[in-house]
DNA sequence: TGCCGCGATTAACATACGTTAACCGGCCCT
DNA sequence: AGGGCCGGTTAACGTATGTTAATCGCGGCA
């Protein structure tokens, strides 16, 4: 059902740092090991294990987690089609955070022996990839921002501006709608809220006509006002925008 | 006052990850640019603003923050001698967060351009960095983990211990004690708690003869039962220690 | 010597959010 | 068709932490 080239959305991503050149592009696509359907709440990684393999997700939604040993939970980043998962096991010889998948997930697997030949025999697509990883550690800061500064409101009205961004980047939002597979308890456990208090403040969204969030949709109805609830800037989402040349010739030593 | 090479904490941090070779150190130790004093509450990069240097801190302390328009503050991360300030600007175009001093402090340059060639030259440097980087990541989503599951006590102890460990990897411990200059509004602003609430928290911790901070100094009384209450593991501090190659092997595709 | 200002401390009081628990509705399975 | 389960919803009540504001102590400075 999915006629597009296995990488197609990873591209689309990698572009906002440097588009790759058609080579790069096709050496990449030709690295993609098989793909894997996996089922809803299946775990692919888990805390403290290596891997062999970085998965890149093609359809689906995950979500990495950390749990401390009574039990509380913080999930720390999601992941939609076009993330790598895990791209650190590349550097690194295990892995930091539970990875599972919310839904059924189409998984291709790069296996990190041919990735790393890869990128040593194509050292932009390499710095495309350390560029990629940064964005990551950006998207994490700016959760850390959110839920250490902001009131409830402000926090979902954000991680829902930050969520439709990025699948408007890779082109899975059809106008004010897209997919968003989240539970209550999920929710809660990214927000550092309670699921009660994530359902009175769904509502509260609702109710100002911002958002709206069910059966997995989530319902964008006032874009400018929720980006304004929430204090967000896509900034950090877009590293890249202007040319790097003009922005670096700033604060040079004196 | 500091005979030792510019780049010698620099290097005790990246052979954490694989001993560099002489010749690999020497090119480092090359590419440092001059060495430019700072004053406490000196602000060295501004959110938003691009650089065509990194900073690497020899001496003194400095953070890392981002500021919400209404005046709100997180602090996302300390800067302790031998870390990069800031690396990412490498790869992107503008820094995401402020970085200012706390103390007064030593600060190496490097140009991004002398970086960049030096990396192409030296794969290995660049994926030291490249490692680096990802552990600041962690380092990252573990204070998320900590502001958004763990109670004040809890948080606090943990931070203690994060910090106290980081110190003893570039060897500026002295026993259980180390150097900490922060003021509990600067510890309000890390763990997004109140002032009041930071120095109540201080006096418990103190009056469970786990550690006091006081003056500057982090005294550490008892740091099993400390790591015990923060629930710390130092695992995301040391990404490599075994033999990759051992934790590697398992989770081969089936 | 005394003033000033910053950081730490304390107390009284306020609140955003958590907890518990009951109920509801839909979906799956038999 | 019925039961059970999961996710969502609601209400009553509890609490960890915030807020405000007053006081203190100390180092710097005139």
């Amino acid at each position: 059902m999915n006629l597009e080239p296995t990488t197609s959305r990873l591209l689309l991503r990698l572009a906002g740092f440097q588009p790759l050149s058609a080579e790069e592009a096709e050496a990449l696509e030709h690295a993609a090991g098989p793909v894997r359907l996996h089922r809803p709440h299946e775990t692919l990684i888990v805390e403290g294990e290596g891997a062999a393999h970085v998965g890149l997700l093609l359809s689906g939604f995950a979500y990495a987690a950390r749990m401390l040993p009574d039990g509380r939970r913080q999930i720390v980043s999601y992941l939609i089609p076009g993330d790598l998962c895990d791209p650190r096991l590349l550097l690194l010889p295990t892995a930091a955070h539970t990875v599972s998948t919310l839904t059924a997930a189409n998984i291709a697997l790069f296996s990190c022996e041919t990735l790393l030949d890869l990128v040593e025999r194509h050292p932009r697509l390499g710095r495309a990839l350390c560029w990629l990883a940064l964005q990551e550690e950006l998207v994490a800061r700016e959760w850390l921002v959110n839920i250490g500064q902001r009131t409830a409101l402000e926090r979902l009205a954000h991680l829902l501006c930050e969520v439709f961004t990025r699948m408007q980047a890779v082109q899975l939002t059809d106008g004010g709608r897209c997919e968003l597979p989240l539970t209550q308890v999920e929710l809660a456990d990214t927000l550092a809220l309670s699921t009660v208090h994530i359902n009175r403040t769904l509502q509260e969204l609702r109710r100002q006509h911002l958002v709206s969030l069910s059966g997995g949709m989530l319902e964008i109805h006032d874009l400018p006002a929720l980006k304004s609830v929430a204090m967000f800037s896509g900034d950090y989402l877009h590293p890249v925008r202007e040319r790097p040349e003009r922005a670096r010739r700033r604060l040079a030593p004196s």
